[in-house]
DNA sequence: CTGAAAGCGCTTACAG
DNA sequence: CTGAAAGCGCTTACAG
């Protein structure tokens, strides 16, 4: 069965399309369209349950009133919920989202820009990784509203609401030696992504502030894409062959794992071995003793990417580019 | 900056857009264009970074090469690791993934069905909730392919993926009986959707089965929207009041709530009090100790999901429906 | 107060 | 071997 079209309102009406699309788009006041026609013809798509073709409006209009989201990984809790509260916030602003995940592959990311683009979404939200600053520029060019979250890429010029990982990583680091700690690992991922490398420029700043020797012995990188397994014996390694009194975890996924490691050779987190996790997660407060977390302020960040993206979308002309950084909070728990 | 139109390169190359046409949609061949003009015109579109416009082609072919998926929430880890292996497949055969949650509820999942009927989505996925009955039943009617997962409506005649809930509810009351448990509890939600319905079901039979009197004073419906914090409360009144040997949460969330709620009791999980939490969680195995759970079989629900997607997407007519029950999994933990 | 017509960028049946 | 033209369902400048 083939849904309504216009042209069938504008028959069973009596009108022409014109006065049909005018009153489907609000426009009837302004065209000065009788009230009896308005009456007549709201009434008909009432009845009929007539939904304008959003594709032949595209083509038209050139605007899709989609909001691209580019993401790593939806399955990560800490994306998930973003991707939640984005897409709350612009359905109600009467945008939808489709979002796609890079899994941290440029090729896909590059992919996804593309995509996005022959489907022409009118701003793209995205959670950048190195790489894809030539495709960016060029969305950039042809005036596409582009935001980025949670890590920045340094050589482009655009929107970008973020965390502020040095400070955070660092004020985790203090809060280690405050408590005398003086064997501080760092576990961490090898993505060269900008927020990676600041939790790892705040931990090994507040090191050398403290005057504690900066020791690459102690700072594990684990290979982005590789089983958890790997990552478990890795861990596990650093924990037993090194002396260490406290770790810092860069991402949950990897404290997650540190956690399975002290729970397997039964180590216990207490006073002589303190833990810190970079974003929360639920399995943190849950845990005993309670993992103390760095908590990103997701609503905030979803709150101000959609707020920039869709101040751009409704300005005619370019806006200034905005920066936003947000303190990350340190949860201490027991 | 305008993009560039099929026109575009048809000048450029000094032939019809026809021709341009035939050849990026790889009918060359069949329509006996000539070699050097395929030449010739993929050198242009490479070389200018063409892509064709898919709002353009949707107009035309009525068909969108996107498939609709309506979930209960994006940020709850299920909805969001089959959200990932589902877009990950669809993906690999050229199908994007736009997603949209209800929060439960009917009326924002009704505008999402109208909203992907009017982009033209191609097909639906979704794990549907009562009271939307009407509407899916009208995009059957016209011929659009639907799928539910996880959870079914019975009077919609329609093909369906999900685990078998009451065999894995009944397995696991029957454990805690094999362990000697007489007083158990379940903790459950009130919506009304078949997936819960039939867990508690399950908990009904097994106890019955083993002539174990029902006593409905060790069931607890939570509320679906209300704060964490009146669940917790109500979780620890039925922990407090009652005398409970063992507890069934028929959602993960529930069972964190609970965990959250022994955890400031300070009653602990062992011989002589038993928890078992549906749907896995990343805090379930890290706990201490390890909270058992029934695993759903995420990756078997979406390959199923997508593969009957497709089939019918392929096919040009309307395939047999479905029913795919797969077992979930019982995991102990200790 | 209302409508005829052009045009958005494609695909495809038809013609040669 | 290739192209002119219709048409998908809208919006909107223009005309009356």
């Amino acid at each position: 069965m083939k849904s309504l079209s216009i042209k069938d309102i504008a028959v069973k009406a009596n009108v022409s399309i014109t006065t049909v699309s005018f009153i489907i788009n609000g426009k009837a006041k302004e065209k000065s369209i009788s009230e009896a026609v308005i009456e007549k013809v709201e009434k008909i798509i009432a009845e009929s349950g007539y939904k304008p073709n959003q594709i032949a409006r595209s083509l038209r209009t050139g605007n899709s009133n989609i909001i691209g989201l580019i993401i790593e990984d939806i399955s990560n809790s800490f994306f998930s919920r973003i991707a939640r509260l984005i897409e709350d916030k612009a359905y109600k602003r009467g945008y939808k989202i489709i979002y796609s995940s890079t899994e941290n592959s440029v090729d896909k990311a590059k992919e996804l820009i593309n995509m996005f683009k022959s489907r022409k979404v009118d701003a793209y939200i995205i959670s950048p990784i190195k790489g894809i600053e030539e495709d960016v520029k060029m969305l950039l060019e042809d005036g596409n509203p582009v935001i980025f979250f949670d890590r920045n890429l340094p050589d482009i010029n655009t929107s970008y609401v973020g965390a502020d990982h040095l400070n955070a990583s660092y004020q985790s680091i203090q809060s280690f030696i405050d408590q005398g700690k003086k064997n501080i690992a760092l576990v961490t991922t090898d993505i060269n992504v900008e927020q990676i490398v600041e939790r790892y420029d705040g931990y090994k700043k507040a090191l050398e502030d403290n005057g504690i020797k900066y020791d690459e012995n102690l700072v594990l990188k684990i290979h982005f894409n590789q089983e958890e397994s790997e990552t478990i014996s890795q861990i596990k390694q650093l924990f037993e062959q090194k002396n260490i009194d406290a770790v810092l975890f860069a991402t949950n996924y990897l404290a997650i794992s540190g956690l399975k490691v002290l729970k397997q050779i039964n180590k216990k987190i207490g006073d002589d071995f303190a833990v810190i996790a970079y974003d929360d997660h639920e399995a943190f407060e849950l845990h005993t003793p309670g993992i103390s977390t760095v908590q990103q302020p997701l609503e905030e960040i979803a709150e101000n990417v959609i707020k920039i993206i869709l101040k751009q979308l409704s300005s005619k002309t370019k806006l200034e580019n905005q920066q936003v950084i947000i303190p990350a909070k340190l949860i201490i728990r027991d």
